[in-house]
DNA sequence: CCCGACACTGAAAGTCATATTCACTATCGG
DNA sequence: CCGATAGTGAATATGACTTTCAGTGTCGGG
């Protein structure tokens, strides 16, 4: 099975991925803002390579990937537990938010669809404390 | 000033309008399905109109942009209470759900974020009723 | 040490939904 | 009738991915 989380994952991907843990937890990047890190890092390095790296590492379950409603860009973080997203409209800050709708909530909805519900998207859209003034 | 809503909508914005009025609530367009409609009933309709009509009824309010987190294409339908969303990953379709977050959980999460929140947006992810066997 | 298979890589090109530009044309208050 | 403004269709641009292509490692046998 899964082999590939066993092998070395390949320099540049780990350098992908040592950008986020870097950053930590909470700390949102874009795919562009990514690749410029990487870029100083190892000039050579080719959005493609970036690109991959970051699709293998969401494969794998080692980073998120935020697609925010109204959003052209995704935004990626250290994978950690299901949490909402509070995005300022002005600024276009992105900041964890510790909530997620209850399992009860969910099983609730899940039975009035009459479908399967995977997973829940909290998504709060608003002004910043700072562009709040 | 916004004199735009008080004049008489341009027969094709207004075009546009009826398509969705005329599915009722909880049904959902993408652009190219409006698009689509709009040129069945009037042939001579260029794409950008459609384009312009959908983004003068959203400023208007009368019709809502729903952006699926994931889904590469907005969809449309008609303004109505504020609700979550039901996405089935297989097959595409989107359904209405009649909830929303209880106003008191938002003040809570706005609090703790320090900043103000415009809105709520509450999506599920799954497979519909039907995709689910 | 050499080989073949296969993963990795960077540059370039492709995709797709959404936005915008351009050169008209229709409409409205005078 | 007139000038200003809004509306229009076709064509083009944008921007974020996504894939293709032609190499370039890399690794386990032989």
């Amino acid at each position: 099975m899964n082999a590939t989380v066993a092998k070395r994952l390949p320099k540049n991907y780990k350098l992908v991925y040592e950008i986020l843990r870097g950053a930590g937890h909470g700390v949102h990047f874009t795919m562009g803002e990514i690749y410029a890190h990487a870029k100083r890092k190892r000039p050579a390095i080719g959005f493609s390579t970036v690109y991959r790296g970051i699709a293998r590492l969401r494969d794998l379950g080692w980073i998120d990937e935020i697609e925010l409603p109204g959003s052209d860009s995704a935004v990626y973080e250290l994978k950690g537990k299901p949490h909402a997203h509070f995005c300022c409209g002005r600024c276009g800050e992105v900041a964890d938010v510790h909530y997620q709708l209850p399992a009860r909530t969910i099983a609730r909805l899940a039975a009035r669809t009459g479908g399967r519900v995977g997973e829940a998207m909290v998504t709060l859209r608003g002004l910043c404390r700072r562009c709040s003034v």
